[in-house]
DNA sequence: AACCGCGCCTGTTCGC
DNA sequence: TGCGAACAGGCGCGGT
C-alpha cells in the first residue's frame, strides 16, 4: 500500500481499463469511467482490504485475495484485470489469477458501512484491540480458538498461517473452545499477534508456498514461519524433546491448522 | 443465533 | 513420463 500511496496519491488518473466483469464478484460495470479523470486523494486499509479515496466522492474497495497483487510501472501481464494509468505516465496493474480479490465501488461517506467491512473486529495492532476486548469477543464460544481468530468479527486481518502461528508463539491449542481460553493466555495471545503480523509485516509478507511471482521471489515471512507447513519437524520450543512428536497438521474448518501438541494447550 | 461445510478459481504439486 | 486429483487461500452463503 506504501508503494500504491507513492504511486497514485495525488495524481490524477488518465484511464483506466477493466479487462472482465467480474472477479470474485461482479465489478461495478461503471469503474473504468469513475477512476477516469479522478484525483486519488489517499489510501487505507482495514482488515485485508484497502480503500482507494477519490476526490469525486468516491472510493474503491480491494481485496487482493490470496493470489492478488498490484504491480506498479510493469507490463501488462495475464491475469492483469483493471489497469489504471495517471496523467504522468505511471501505472498500476490489478492482477490476481485466482479471482479471490474484489474490487467495489462505494461512497467515501459509507466507507465502512460496505457489507464487506461492516461488522469487522478490531485492527490487531491498534489501540482498540486488547487482552480485554478480545476476552470479551471470545467469552461463552465453543468454536475452536483457530477458526474464532480467522473470523474477521473477532479481530481483523488474520489469514490461516497468521493464526497458527499466533496460537503457537501463544502456547495454546488451536483446539480448546475460544470461550475456555485463559485470561492469561488471552493476554498471551495477544501479544502473540501483534508479534506475528509486525514481524511478517517487516520481512515483506508470506507468499504462498505454490504462488512464485514471475520474477521468481517470494516473501520473506515464509523462512520464519515456525509452524505452518512444517509438518513433522521439532518445533522450536522443543529441541531434542523425547516426548514431542513434532509439529502436527489437523483440518479445522476445511483449513489446515499447524502445531505442536507438547506446548500448546 | 451459532455454527458447519461447501463453492468459487487457477497454478502447483502429488500420487498412480 | 504423463495425467488427473488434490491442494492452497478468504469469504459469502445455504443448511442445520
Amino acid at each position: 500500500m506504501r508503494g500504491l500511496d507513492g504511486h497514485l496519491t495525488g495524481r490524477r488518473i488518465a484511464v483506466a481499463r477493466l479487462n472482465r466483469p467480474d472477479i470474485r464478484f461482479l465489478v461495478p460495470p461503471e469503474l473504468p469511467a469513475v477512476l477516469a479523470g479522478a484525483v486519488v486523494l489517499g489510501f487505507r486499509r482495514r482488515g485485508k482490504f484497502m480503500l482507494m479515496r477519490l476526490d469525486s466522492g468516491y472510493s474503491v474497495l480491494i481485496h487482493l485475495g490470496m493470489s492478488g497483487r498490484m504491480l506498479l510501472d510493469a507490463p501488462a501481464a495475464l491475469h492483469e484485470h483493471l489497469s489504471i494509468e495517471t496523467e504522468e505516465g505511471g501505472r498500476v496493474g490489478f492482477v490476481d489469477p485466482r479471482r479471490f480479490g474484489v474490487l467495489d465501488l462505494l461512497r467515501t461517506v459509507d466507507e465502512d458501512g460496505h457489507k464487506m467491512l461492516a461488522g469487522m473486529g478490531p485492527e490487531p495492532l491498534g489501540n482498540e484491540f486488547s487482552a480485554p476486548v478480545l476476552a470479551a469477543k471470545l467469552k461463552g464460544k465453543g468454536t475452536a480458538i483457530k477458526v474464532a481468530l480467522l473470523d474477521q468479527r473477532i479481530v481483523a486481518g488474520i489469514g490461516n498461517i497468521y493464526a497458527s502461528e499466533a496460537l503457537f508463539r501463544a502456547g495454546i491449542s488451536p483446539t480448546r473452545a475460544a470461550g475456555k481460553v485463559s485470561r492469561s493466555r488471552i493476554e498471551a495471545l495477544v501479544q502473540s499477534i501483534r508479534e506475528t503480523l509486525i514481524e511478517a509485516i517487516a520481512a515483506g509478507g508470506s507468499s504462498l508456498r505454490d504462488y512464485v511471482q514471475p520474477s521468481g521471489e517470494l516473501g520473506y515471512f515464509q523462512h520464519a514461519w515456525k509452524v505452518y507447513g512444517r509438518t513433522g519437524e521439532a518445533c522450536e520450543k522443543c529441541p531434542g524433546e523425547p516426548v514431542c512428536a513434532g509439529i502436527k497438521c489437523i483440518t479445522q474448518g476445511g483449513r489446515s491448522t499447524f502445531y505442536c501438541a507438547r506446548t500448546q494447550k
